[in-house]
This record gives C-alpha cells, structure tokens and sequence, in this order.
DNA sequence: CTGAAAGCGCTAACAA
DNA sequence: TTGTTAGCGCTTTCAG
C-alpha cells in the first residue's frame, strides 16, 4: 500500500499561490477573487487534491453540518427502513448522518447522546425502546434538539406511528372474520409502542366484540418467539393468533409448521409491521403496514425546520397513520 | 422544549476556577494537579455540566479517533451482522465509527471516501461490490488507510471470504446427493466474489462430477428472483437449483410454494451466506454459512494495528472460511 | 479585489 | 504544580 499525497491545508495553495489564506478561502466560499487568481487558484487546487478540514470549517463554525442518529441495533429492519428514509432525504440535503449504536442499551444510549453533543451535531434522532427518567431529563436538557423515533414522551419532540389505531385495525379483521378465541403474543410493557398501545388498541376492539383473549409473552427476536411457540401451540385452542411484531409472527409461523399445523386453516395468524419477512413464508402474513420510510423522510424534514428557525421551542407531536394489509395468513372461521 | 444549558468550554472552567486553560486541560488529561484545584475542577466541571469539545480535540491532534465506515446499503443482513462485529470491538475499544451509506452508488462511495478523509478519520471500512479503476486508483491513493470488506483487490488490504471454496463446497454436496441436473442461479460477474468466485466454484466441482449445469442471472433482490423463479421454474428440468445466496434462494422458494412445488421432494435448492433468512421458510435451505461477526471484529483489529504501528505499508489480504449449513431443502435424489 | 489579524476550543512545549 | 504562549486549519471582520 503505497503513501498517498501529503496532507494539504489552505495554507499551503495560499504559499503556493503566493496570496494570503483568506484569499483561497474567499474563493472557495464566494468566489468573489479576480479572474486571474481565480485560474491559479483552481489549478493548483486540483493538482494538490486539496480538500478542506472539515474538523477546522466545524470548529470555526461551532456547529458540524451533523445530524446524529441513534439507532438500537443494526439487524432492526424497521429501523433500518426509516434509515432509508432519513438517508434519502439527508442525502438530498447535503447532511452528513453520525450514526451510533446503541445496542438497546440505556447507558449506552446515554452516552451516545452525550458524545454526539461533543461533536456539535445539530440535532439527534433517537430511536428509543426503554427510556427512564433519567434519559427523559437528559432529552429535555440536551443543549441540541432531540428528536424521539417511534415511541412518544411527554414534553419531548417526537414522531411515532399510531400504534394504538394499528392494535384496533387488526382487531376488526379478526373480529370480522369471526374469530372469537384469540391468542395475543406480545411483549414487555416497558415497550410502550408495542408492548402497550398495540396491545391495548387489539383488547379493546376484539373484547367489545365479546371475544376471549389470552396473552403470552415472548421477546422481539424470532428465535426467542419459534422456541416459545413450540411450547404453546400444542395446548392452544385459539383460532386466532395476533402477533405483535411481524418478526413474532414469522416465528410463530416457523413452529405451526414444524408441528404440523396447516396456516390459516388451523389457525390465523397476523403480526404487525409490515416489512418483507412477512412474504418470506408462504402464505404471507397478515400485517399492519407500518410507513417507515415515510417517517424518516419526515424526520429529516422536521429536523431541518428546527435548525433552520431560530425557534427553538417547536415541540413536535406526529403519529402517522397505518395500514391493514390482509394476506393469506388469516382467514375466515 | 426548554432550552438546555448554554454550551461551556474549557475556558469558561478556568475563569470560574481561576487557574489558566492548561491548568484545567491538564487536569482532564493526566490529572496531575494539587489536590486542592483537583477538588476544586471537579465541583465546577460536574456542575457546569462540561463536556470538551471534540471538534476542538480532533483539530489539535489532526486526527478524529474515528473509523470510517462506508456500507452499500442500510437493510443488506450480511452487512449488518458484519457491523456488530465491528461494532462489538470498536465499542470496546473505545474508537468512534461515522457510517456512510454508499446505496450501492460507485459515486457516492468516491464522495463518502473524500468526506471521511476531510473529516480526519483513521481508517476507512469499505464495503464494496463494483470497483472500477477510478475507485481502486482513489483507494490505492489515500492518504488514509481503506480496508477492503467482501471483495479482493490488487494492491490494495482487504478482508473477505473464501468464496470460491464455498461454491466447491456446496457443488460438492450436491454431487454427494446424487444429482447431475443442475441449475445455477447467479448475479452479474461485475460482483466478483458472489458473481464470479461462488459461480466457478461451484462449475468446477460439479463439472468435474459430470453434472449438467445450467445458467440463469438474476439480481440480488429477493422480490426480483421471487418473479423470475415464477417464469424459469415451470419450465425447469433440474433436480437441484444452486442459489448464489440466500435471499435468492428465498425468492425462488416462494416462487416454488406458490407454485406448486415441494421443496425438496420436487427439487432440493440451496443459497449462500447462512443468514436468518434461510431459516425463515420451511423446510429451513442448505446454505454456506459465512463468518460474518468474525470479520467485523477482525477488521477492526486489523485496523487498530494499522493505526497504531508507524509502518504505514502493511497490506493485509485475508480469506476467512466457510462452512456447509445442511438443512432440509436438499435431499438425495 | 486583497491581506492582516483575531479567534473557534483545545493541547503541549517551555518557563517559572 | 502552574501559567504563558503558540498553533491545529479555517472563516470573517476590517482596513487598505
């Protein structure tokens, strides 16, 4: 591996080009120099492959042209598909993403928080399960914006999806398709996204309809979901299973078929989500598609409206809207 | 949203102290002062809340202690299970990582390559599928240290797979299995680890055995393969199809549950990678599984040695072994 | 149109 | 142990 060129600084086209640094450094900003400087200027600029510090512009600045971005792992692909979104339009815009992981850990998320505020970022999007009370001060103090992805926080910025909506949406199906023994396999309530509003939005529906729910609780991995529902399966005599996640279902799915079962005909199943590992399986899953993509274009969009204003105290409140997607998992009893 | 604390710097500390600047830089950094200013700092710091700023660190030292890192895209699984390699040991070893995404776009990767060096980082990570002249001359010039990720490449340090005993290995396991009608279904040779290594691999074994083989090339989109498995299957005399990787085989799968088919009953099929993916269809597909965390946490180690020794000229080429996953979408024929 | 000078926040000689 | 000074690379008044 050969030595590449030298590093090159403003300083060093100033010499060269025998003018003073704020003379390249207007031409490189404005451009406002003379034709003839211009030219030197530019050549020399090319043969040295100059390119200027972005730490020094930063630091000059005090800000860094940054949006950080905590995300809570990087297998998510819910995550990942806002990703997509934010990238989208980041890109766009000429915004650099300092992207860190959290690990779906607190302390973690933490002092990411605080490492990205040392790098002068302008803002933050934080994609957060658990939060404590203490996380909640440190986004409320936070001398950079923060904005929260995909749970909502008193007193805090955030966009989120309706969950609540997406619990009552499935529901219906179920209920419109004459199921009234219904499993629930959900999570932790300290996911309050999915561990509460999906939940509690699926109970109230199917209970009104006079249904009988039973729940158990499983973890968000697939793995963790498969092993469990070996164990319940057997011994279920629902005939609708709603999953909370799609990666539940997916997991559900893989142990009905081990054991024997016959989806939908011994049972229906349904996740929530959305995302393409709900047409890996065949029949594909019923889902609620969730618009991931569409709220990390919106993210960025909102991000950009704060820095932007001198406003600082915009709070943001946004729940977007979500979709039943009925697919051949689920059927009529 | 309340506005936080204002932002406070190092000198701010030592004006409230009443020591001078280096007084309070050395405390942050050896700590050898008198114990009383000790004490004294460390009241002012914790309660101002200060934190130094990074931008100002980097600048000084003319180095970020960041490792960049530029992905082909946010939702690629092998990716992702390579970036919590990666992540694994960088966290531990305390070393910051600013993520690009390509978007599988040569000149977005030239201009990621150019923004990580104006930002000073340590390292570059590339994760590259296409390479053309103009890339490989840019990654042979820098002024940085770039580690190649899944591909190999003359002249230039690099970490990946071997591939082309994945693609023996498998071949091999289909001959063992009886079968001689063949089909592979592959990517463009402009990707050469998946698109030329896995595929003559594979050729060489099962040519050797005498096996017919044919060819399709297909994109790596499961949803893309999805619909082309739907028009070559029905017209398909092979008795085992050959996947380059697994989210190919999971496209063809589909195709074949939706179809009619029984897998393996009608044709036994394989993919490569060894991701979850193949685990989320029933019967789970024989694959190769690759190594994925490992070299995340390799590469990261081997830049780490990089940075830290003061030859600049170590070129690095490393191949990691794969391994035959057998699972229940191949059988004897 | 151009240059001198100051300063962003920090670190590291070097003196005291 | 502490303070003074210079400087990392850049931008930005303010004069000329």
């Amino acid at each position: 591996m050969e030595e590449g060129y030298p590093m090159v600084t403003l300083n060093d086209i100033a010499k060269i080009a025998n003018v003073s640094k704020s003379t390249v450094s207007r031409y490189l900003n404005n451009g406002s120099v003379s034709e003839k400087t211009k030219n030197k200027l530019d050549k020399i600029i090319k043969d040295t492959g100059y390119q200027p510090n972005r730490l020094a512009q930063s630091l000059k600045a005090s800000k860094s042209n940054m949006i950080g971005v905590i995300i809570p792992r990087y297998n998510s692909p819910s995550t990942n598909l806002v990703m997509e979104g934010i990238d989208t339009v980041a890109y766009r815009e000429g915004i650099q993403l300092m992207i860190m992981n959290s690990n779906l850990n607190l302390n973690r998320t933490k002092n990411n928080i605080k490492s990205l505020e040392r790098q002068k970022v302008e803002a933050i999007v934080l994609f957060a399960t658990l939060i404590d009370e203490d996380l909640s001060e440190q986004i409320k103090h936070s001398n950079i914006p923060i904005i929260l992805v995909g749970q909502e926080l008193r007193e805090v910025s955030f966009l989120t999806y309706q969950d609540y909506e997406a619990g009552r949406s499935i529901a219906q199906h179920a209920i419109d398709l004459g199921h009234r023994k219904i499993l629930f396999v959900g999570v932790t309530e300290e996911d309050h996204a999915v561990g509460v509003l999906r939940k509690k939005g699926f109970y109230d529906v199917a209970k009104k309809a006079g249904a009988e729910i039973k729940f158990v609780e499983t973890e968000f991995s697939r793995t963790y979901s498969y092993k469990k529902a070996l164990k319940f399966l057997p011994e279920m005599d629902a005939t609708y299973i709603a999953a909370a996640t799609d990666h539940i279902a997916v997991g559900i799915f893989n142990a009905g078929m081990e054991l024997g079962f016959s989806i939908p005909n011994d049972f229906s199943l349904s996740g929530f989500g959305g995302y393409s590992v709900t047409q890996n399986v065949f029949p594909n899953i019923t889902t609620v598609s969730y618009p991931f993509e569409d709220l990390g274009k919106l993210v960025i969009q909102e991000v950009q409206k704060i820095i932007q204003s001198e406003i600082e105290n915009r709070e943001i409140r946004v729940k977007l809207p979500v979709e039943l997607t009925i697919q051949g998992s689920t059927k009529k009893i």
